[in-house]
RNA sequence: GGGGACGUAGUUCAGUUGGUUAGAACGCUGCCCUGUCACGGCAGAGGUCGCGGGUUCGAGUCCCGUCGUCCCCGCCA
């Protein structure tokens, strides 16, 4: 019989009694963690967010009571009144295993069936399972920890943007689909059938039009959407601080994230000191083979091509050639080097080259194609020590003269990394922060074949770069900048253009007529005209920080309810097929037909050609009344039966 | 869209060259136990080997397909 709460109050968390308060009469609630049962004597454990407190049954002292306590199980629910006691031995792994509760009544207030996964720290289960039963997972110390963190987190972003004088506003999240950038989380609209609201990426456009309104100091912590492939640091959905500021510059915006970032850090007792260091995009890339260097360990990039110019025919290959020395690996077996192979190739890259530095020589397969004194002046150039092992990466590409970015060493980049981390090179406990400037306005896109915004469209150029804007676009820099934690983005952001004039030549170096330009974008292009003032920002991955903050490689460990990486909830199972009569109220069946069945259900059919002859058609069967139905299709098709009974889909068969 | 890893009890895993009745640990159920704290002891229940097809006298094991989870490339202004 499950008890009700009454007017039954507690009076302490499970995680805060202590030797002071031993005496006193406390009212606990909260789930028991576990029972020891040794027979005449039964200690649960009860927990809460806060720990756990030891209770303690005697048979002797109330037998009703012990055999109450006896029923109890993993999970149950209940509320424990008793005394603080000394415990006679106490247990140093609990903060409040100095004492313990003799209760004198215990009220069970519901009940628990066997859990799928047990509620311990280390937990060894899947995480398919975890995310099943994400309820319960929740339920563990590391989970609550994390969102406990992330609440303090944002609890101190928005304390300290308040402060510096910024005002956060909401912004639509039903608004219009943007031809830019990320595939848009669509809504049908039901009052006007065939179109739809997008989910918005970024609040991008509306925080620019905040800044003509005047909020010249805006910030939001905003659910951003977007419908691309999933990873580790990526969600359909996420959360972004997103700021922006008027009559400001790259330096004021830094200024006011380094402040924010200091005190998100300080919310996880990390203590970090800006001004965070600067490097362009170009020095990043040349450096490190990326634009999210990982600055906590060394083994830079070198531009090697040099030593390879003179075997290019031979090796066959497209300078600029990249290396790096991976400090002691020299040792490293075929099969090391074959993966590393591996790894390099899967990132792009057409091939490896190794150079072992012994103490007798250099050993590497290039001895052939660059002799003794190209090793010795790779060795020389690389400036590996003994027993270092150099890898060296040629450009797939050579770089065009309109594109200088475009033959980076980023598998060299990512090689790196991977290489650090085996080597273990890696310092824990380090939090380098890194602003990366002066990236390119534009990125040139083979499968559109056209340039697209490296940042967003509304990225202003360099000034000194505006005259190449129609002439050429790939060497204009733009005045973005993004930040970085430990290689990873923890945010992007620019200074936007404000003349009406400059977005139109933008928008046409895109590919974009000013017909389609006004037609996406009029309502802006109008409101740039209205008096705009000079204004920048930046957005700021909530996930990604949050994830970094607590020491979690993926940011589905500080987001309550994640979904998979084929975007699904595995809790709510979602998405999921809707109601026929939903779809119908929407508009939304392009060419599926709905056709009402004898049975009383419908069919939804999706065809290639409908026909209205009684000979042409498929055969199929009915799933509830056993019954052959004539569907009007030709060509491929596909039709599913819809019982509102039993509420199921079935796929036909027939033909 | 492509590549890789994985899928066996509630959970985490083992399962030999294809061969009798698929095992272990934890969890669960029952009994015993007065100071445990990952309590201990004894007994027990629990399996569509993800799903479908194929090869075979015989498939958890081999082959094909499919579904699901994770990682990476593409993609992610």
């Amino acid at each position: 019989m499950l008890e009700k709460l009454n007017n039954l109050q507690r009076t302490h968390i499970c995680g805060e009694l202590h030797a002071g308060d031993v005496g006193k009469e406390v009212v606990l609630m909260g789930w028991v963690h576990r029972r020891r049962d040794l027979g005449r004597v039964i200690f649960l454990d009860l927990r809460d967010h806060s720990g756990l407190t030891q209770v303690v049954f005697n048979k002797e002292a109330n037998l009703e009571l012990h055999r109450k306590a006896d029923r109890t199980r993993p999970e149950f629910v209940v509320a424990v009144e008793g005394k603080v006691v000394k415990r006679e031995k106490t247990n140093s792994k609990l903060p409040t295993g100095e004492v313990e509760v003799v209760a004198s009544k215990l009220h069970i207030l519901n009940t628990a069936q066997t859990i799928p996964i047990p509620i311990t720290d280390q937990l060894k289960a899947s995480e398919e399972t975890r995310l099943r039963f994400r309820f319960l997972d929740l339920r563990r110390a590391p989970m609550q920890r994390n969102l406990r963190l992330r609440h303090r987190v944002v609890l101190a972003l928005r304390h300290y943007f308040d402060q510096e004088g910024f005002c956060e506003i909401e912004t639509p999240f039903l608004t219009r689909s943007t031809p830019e950038g990320a595939r848009d989380y669509l809504v049908p609209s039901r009052v006007h059938p065939g179109q739809f609201y997008a989910l918005p990426q970024s609040p991008q456009i509306f925080k620019q039009l905040l800044m003509i309104s005047g909020f010249d100091r805006y910030f939001q912590v905003v659910r951003c959407f977007r419908d691309e492939d999933l990873r580790a640091d990526r969600q359909p959905e996420f959360t972004q601080l997103d700021l922006e500021m008027a009559f400001t510059t790259p330096d004021a915006v830094f200024r006011v994230v380094e402040g924010a970032l200091t005190k998100a850090c300080a919310a996880a007792d990390i203590s970090v000191a800006p001004p965070f260091p600067r490097l362009t995009y170009e020095e990043a890339l040349a450096r490190y083979g990326t634009d999210k260097p990982d600055t906590r360990f060394g083994m830079e990039l070198v531009d090697v091509s040099a030593v390879f110019e003179p075997a290019r025919e031979t090796l066959q290959i497209s300078l600029p050639v990249h290396a790096l020395v991976a400090p002691g690996a020299a040792g490293f077996s075929r099969k090391q080097l074959d993966e590393l192979s591996e790894f390099v190739k899967s990132q792009g890259a057409s091939t490896l080259y190794t150079a072992k530095v012994k103490e007798q020589g250099i050993e590497s397969p290039l001895k052939k194609a660059l002799g003794e004194t190209g090793l010795n002046r790779l060795r020389e150039l690389t400036g590996a020590g003994a027993n270092d092992l150099i890898l060296a990466v040629p450009a797939n590409k050579p770089a065009g003269a309109d594109r200088p970015h475009a033959a980076a060493a980023t598998a060299l980049g990512a090689l790196r990394v991977r290489l650090a981390a085996q080597l273990q090179l890696i310092p824990a406990n380090q939090w380098n922060f890194l602003w990366v400037t002066d990236f390119p306005l534009f990125d040139w896109s083979e499968t559109e074949n056209r340039w697209v915004s490296s940042h967003h469209p509304f990225t202003a150029p360099a000034d000194d770069d505006l005259n190449k804007l129609e002439s050429h676009p790939g060497q204009v820099c733009s005045q973005a900048y993004d930040l970085v934690l430990n290689g990873s983005e923890l945010g992007s952001g620019s200074i936007r253009i404000h003349d009406p004039g400059i977005q139109q030549r933008v928008f046409s170096a895109l590919g974009l007529s000013s017909r389609e330009a006004s037609e996406r974008f009029g309502f802006f292009l109008q409101a740039l005209s209205f008096g705009t003032p000079p204004h920048g920002g930046i957005a700021l991955g909530i996930d990604r920080i949050v994830a970094l903050l607590a020491g979690e490689s993926s940011i589905r460990e500080v987001i309550a309810f994640p979904k998979t990486t084929a975007a699904q909830d595995l809790m709510a199972a979602a998405p999921s097929r809707v109601d026929p009569e939903q779809l119908r109220e929407l508009g939304l069946w392009g060419n599926k037909r709905v056709l009402d069945c004898a049975c009383g259900g419908v069919w939804q059919v999706e065809f290639e050609k409908y026909s209205m002859g009684e000979k042409s058609g498929v055969e199929v069967t009915c799933p509830v009344s056993k019954q052959p139905v004539h569907l009007p299709v030709g060509g491929r098709w596909r039709a599913e039966h819809w019982d509102p009974a039993s509420r199921k889909w079935t796929e036909a068969a027939g033909q």
